[in-house]
DNA sequence: AATAAAATTAGGGTTAACCCTAGTGTTCTA
DNA sequence: TAGAACACTAGGGTTAACCCTAATTTTATT
């Protein structure tokens, strides 16, 4: 009997997947918690083979807490749930300690089988999954809605951008020419790769950046 | 009995739903779909009474869908299901037909709540999202600009400027002059109270007129 | 059916944004 | 401590966005 832990926001996915695992005989759900500091207080008593880790908690860092947990609980396998499909957040998961990368459109199927897999201490990733990797590993992929690592130069001018204010009116705040604040931001549409302002707004915004 | 629809674009939503709903007697789900498409040519067919319809679909616009299918099926009644708790998307989602805004940590009970009130017409709100509106409408909370009303031109407009296509372009995909869409472009403008393209798109995504 | 209001269309002229190139300064590391 | 990598600066030239004005078409109202 393979005992599982469920950590999630969301109550819904915490139901669904409890009673989509109900069916298995040799799965049991034992915990499930929409809240990370009430998962952790429970996995010190009773301990799951396995963990189902949501990546992106409102409350917690999903990436960070994974290798807390792998490093706590090294006889617990921990599979990742997630939306994202960039192959940024899958490795960095799997270098965290996670046994399993999974995405949160996965069918029952898929999810059995990366729990009895991972179970045994084994990795399971997708096909979906490891075609991602191959393709990038390859150099086909584009590596993109992962947040792009900005200067605090950039950061300053972004929120100016993001304020409504021109170029020129930017360059007279920082001292500096107009044309110095056109590269700042035309590396700003490289870095986030958009082709204008609309683009650049919508990616600084998606990745928190502005608000 | 009521007969309910799901479309949510992943499929442990749409099994997890499903399984938690089977439990009651007096619903049944008699179809969930991953896909807008093939979700609308179910919907000739088979009548659900109500439908679950997630808000943010990667291949389609929940917001303008839920419109189109509240005025297709004006006795199917929809119920929104979001992970945004924006008041410009609830506003949004109820004025374009939706009975009730569910979010996607909501549970079994506020579900079931749900979709008994909506099946018989009636709106229904959980308290948290009464409370979002609550607190706005007294000016509490951020003193979000009230979402501007667009007409039909320009909602397509804004939608290709998100998707970062030119004025060019645009006029191009719709078959006007450049200086057409120059002109619409300018009337966003001034209906969401920006200055400049970056005030356009952070004012538009806010109210959840794009995402 | 008449008429007002709103939506869609578009031109002329100006300003802001964007592309390509490149020098100088700063920081990290072999 | 030399050298590479990155950050910040800026010019020249082109394209896209924006402002003001206004005609025509569609929609709503009486």
């Amino acid at each position: 009997m393979i005992q599982v832990g469920i950590l999630d926001d969301h109550e819904m996915i915490l139901e669904g997947l409890a009673t989509m695992l109900s069916e298995f005989d040799d799965i049991r759900v034992t915990g499930s918690w929409t809240n990370p500091v009430l998962c952790q207080e429970a996995l010190q008593k009773m301990r799951p083979n396995v963990l189902l880790l949501d990546i992106n908690l409102k409350t917690a860092n999903g990436i960070e807490l994974c290798a807390i947990l792998t490093e706590q609980y090294p006889q617990m396998y921990i599979i990742a749930v997630s939306n994202y499909n960039e192959s940024g957040f899958i490795k960095n998961m799997l270098r965290n300690g996670a046994k399993s990368y999974l995405l949160k459109n996965t069918n029952k199927n898929e999810l059995t089988q990366a729990i009895r897999s991972v179970s045994k201490g084994n990795q399971f990733l997708p096909r979906s999954i490891e075609n991602i990797l191959l393709q990038e590993s390859l150099g086909v992929a584009k590596p993109k809605t992962s947040i792009p690592k900005l200067t605090r130069r950039e950061k300053e001018i972004l929120q100016h951008i993001s304020e409504e204010f021109t170029n020129a009116e930017i360059a007279e705040k920082l001292f500096v020419s107009i044309k110095t604040i056109e590269s700042h931001r035309t590396n700003l549409l490289s870095k986030f790769g958009a082709k204008n302002t609309a683009g650049l707004i919508k990616a600084a915004m998606n990745a928190g950046l502005i608000s």
